[in-house]
DNA sequence: CGGCGTGTTGATTATGGTCAAGTTCTGTGG
DNA sequence: CCACAGAACTTGACCATAATCAACACGCCG
């Protein structure tokens, strides 16, 4: 948990507008700084919440990607969500005190660190961070909402479609190129997130890269028709 | 919106464990209790949030019941949620600050109303009441996050049974025969909100009669092995 | 009693899961 | 740099589950 004077502080960072400060004031940006850790830098497939472990703080994606996953009773890896830098992981561990699921890191990740204990200390002093942390946990109940009822009414090409345009519309909020990027998640990731399997998940690709609407070359994707994507999804 | 002097105080409700003031204290109960408005009886059918409307207050059954609900693009009907007595609805809107779906009463409803600017003040002053809302907000995250996993990994009979348990536990925790119950949800209701047709319920209802596990007559639903409807989660 | 909304049951079909065989990618060590 | 091994991915054949289409029964209202 290092911190070392070269870092950014949130003012400053390239995901200041994306992240947690995106609707605060500069004086409380500057606060909310003061209580940021920044984490050293882990590899690929490391853990950085565990299940059942005590919620002790949120965490931010700086760099890299990350997924929120779990494993169902029978043993079957599911997967929540896929982090991208700027967004929070760990949020439904406001339930109960407790993380309910994982975060494991899909590429070399670098991450910044809230104790929780300092958040609520500083909400209750500034109301523009209060309203900013119901925003993101309306948000975050708002897309898995909306994602369940996706997952139970559109079918596989839909929800993989949803997906790719889902993520080039996240890449591009970014600044990254939206319309040619690398997956940092494997086929069977993907396929634990929409409820399908890997086979699909291939088979479906395929059905785009046939059609013309996708180029897909391992896990670099360049999107060639979003709309015909996007317009899947009306079923 | 009128508040007569014979209903009850917050304090008082016979659901002050459940609903909002569970982890308050009698102080902060007291207060907040006095910016609860009291909702006059609606009949079924009718609507208490719209789509699309701007959140002004946050919502929770006194009595009846409700189902949280919206349109898809293609016209389709889904449910994403059914609110027992106690619970709360619409924290969704704390995502941009508007609802994304309907709140529709299932029965004749009493409801509470917590205007979001006294709510928001008070907030201000009631670590208690800021902790409960995070809280709230948690716990539909990670109940609207369970649920995804589970339309995605669990086949229609575990998704029905399962549907059954948690209604009896909710049930149970208000004091209700947990056994014993009237469904206020039409086949098609639970259809869309498991992501399933209603024949499948139909069917996947008619199997478990068919073991012995229940007893359906009309909308009356009798557990009579609510463990063999349990193991079906396991897959 | 009649009529309509709600629910049940049956026959058929289609989507996606499963099992299996191969291919491509990636990283490692000679 | 190439050879190799293992993982990740693709593709195919077959099958099971639940959707669809359809007919009918029940229950609740007038």
């Amino acid at each position: 948990m290092e911190s070392t004077s070269t870092e950014l502080s949130c003012g400053s960072c390239a995901l200041s507008r994306i992240c947690l400060p995106a609707h605060l004031s500069a004086r409380e940006t500057r606060i909310l700084a003061g209580a940021v850790e920044r984490g050293r830098e882990l590899q690929s497939g490391a853990r950085l919440i565990r299940a059942g472990a005590r919620m002790d703080a949120l965490y931010v994606v700086r760099s890299g990607s990350a997924k929120s996953c779990g494993v169902m009773n029978d043993g079957e890896e599911y997967v929540r969500a896929f982090n991208l830098p700027g967004e929070v992981a760990g949020l439904e561990g406001f339930a109960d005190g407790h993380h309910t699921c994982d975060l494991v890191a899909l590429e070399p990740l670098r991450y910044c660190r809230i104790p929780l204990g300092r958040l609520e200390r500083l909400m209750e002093t500034l109301p523009g961070l209060r309203r900013e942390v119901l925003r993101l946990l309306g948000q975050s109940l708002e897309e898995a909402q909306r994602m369940r009822t996706e997952v139970s009414m559109v079918d596989a090409r839909g929800r993989l479609a949803s997906f790719l345009v889902d993520l080039s519309r996240r890449l591009e909020r970014r600044n990254l190129p939206p319309m040619h990027f690398r997956l940092s998640m494997s086929r069977r990731d993907i396929a634990r997130h929409l409820g399908l399997t890997l086979e699909t998940v291939s088979r479906s690709l395929g059905a785009f890269r046939s059609a013309g609407w996708v180029e897909v070359r391992a896990r670099y994707i360049k999107l060639l028709q979003p709309k015909a994507l996007a317009a899947l999804l009306a079923h």
